[in-house]
DNA sequence: ACAAAAGTGTTATCCATACACCCATGT
DNA sequence: ACATGGGTGTATGGATAACACTTTTGT
């Protein structure tokens, strides 16, 4: 039983249509990604992947991801905040078990927003830095790539940032955590200039005291939609 | 034989997929797309769609489509210059033959590159101008949107306008093009400074002659690769 | 000579960038 | 008093935007 007999040569119209899903948040200055243990041997033994599953006949590949999240993902069904679709992976070797084309999607979670027990890291279940990520099963490793891509365009040409940061956030939040994402230093008198003209987020009238240092204003996202516009 | 009965509710694993094609083309100051006939009784009967069809076991979606282009869009093999996945569409009743997910791609042509046979149009495939599209088979009317948005963004924050003009081209002819498809005009001498300094074209040395007017100077993109860079 | 499209320059405004010091709080 | 991060302004250069006339050809 070791051979890969279910690759089979049949010229059933086959498939099976799977979705796998790129779950980010951000915490403690590192962007983090949710990965689940993959356990399906002889193929894959204990390596983390992305939480996926297969489509089923009566489920978009959205609604899937939207199940995937709270069944495989551990995940409330309302802490899902903004979910697109990333990119469909078709190349016919990429699961050794048989043909299985993905729909991936990729999901941003405000940290703060997530209950305890979502945040929680154990055998099955973890949020992973994306700078500690290995190997992982499948072809998720060139799914992240994709998704990491994506999310970096994304940040730099939309406010999708409202969605991975606290619904209060300092200036100074605001800047390192786009700085993180982006890689690269962003000049914090010109970053707030530009951003407080845009009119995209407002002062809550509120600080965050308690820091040693000088309360910073509090601000938010004047709207919960994901625009496109330039940020920095 | 008139219901339904290809829409299961079998728990199968199923699934059908598909892809679909938006050839883009550009010719007489109109932005083309190439349309095949549909009869497909009873839910089409002689109806425009795109080119489309099964994905094969062994046939990445990609694969799929640039075989589909040959054999049903009626496009030598070598036309195809520039291929990208557009989106994948999973709406359950889709194709109301049953559950197909169809993985959509767009593709552009040069109009002077193809061949006389790729340009003719009949009652089973033509160019249609964009402008006179009306109802299409399936959901390729929400394709068509997500397509032209995609080229739209494109078109102006990258150089695919390349795959999509004649190599030789003149200043002009590059601006028109560019207005049409962007659907607003341009400065022409902004734009001629702009596309200039981007180092991006190259005067071929030659001019366009015999058009009753002053002969115009002939450009060429240096690079034959699409890079992400904002054209206007 | 006329029509038709090609080609060209200047100015004013806005935006991006670079850069360093004082302020308000906690300890 | 000191340490920490918050908050602020200006000057410069480059990009953008608005705008109209002359040139070269075909007829």
């Amino acid at each position: 039983m070791k051979n890969n007999n279910n690759k089979q040569n049949k010229p059933v119209k086959f498939a099976v249509l799977a979705t796998d899903v790129l779950l980010f948040s951000f915490y403690d200055n590192e962007l983090l990604v949710k990965l689940i243990k993959i356990n399906r041997p002889p193929y894959f033994k204990n390596i983390w992947g992305f939480p996926g599953g297969l489509v089923k006949p009566k489920e978009t590949a959205e609604g899937a991801v939207a199940r995937i999240v709270f069944e495989k993902a551990g995940l409330a069904k309302k802490s899902l905040i903004h979910l697109e679709q990333l990119y469909t992976f078709s190349d016919i070797d990429r699961d050794p078990r048989g043909r299985v084309v993905s729909v991936a999607y990729f999901g941003c979670l405000s940290w703060p927003d997530l209950q305890k027990i979502e945040k929680t890291n154990n055998s099955e279940l973890k949020w992973s830095s994306i700078k500690k990520i290995d190997k992982l099963a499948y072809d998720h490793n060139q799914m992240l790539k994709v998704g990491l891509e994506r999310l970096k365009s994304k940040v730099a040409y939309s406010t999708i940032i409202s969605k991975l940061i606290a619904r209060e956030f300092t200036l100074t939040d605001l800047e390192t955590t786009m700085e993180i994402i982006l890689e690269r230093k962003i000049d914090k008198r010109n970053f707030r200039k530009k951003i407080l003209k845009l009119n995209v987020i407002q002062e809550t009238g509120d600080k965050k005291i308690g820091f040693k240092s000088r309360p910073a204003k509090l601000y938010r996202f004047i709207s919960h939609k994901v625009i496109n516009i330039e940020l920095i």
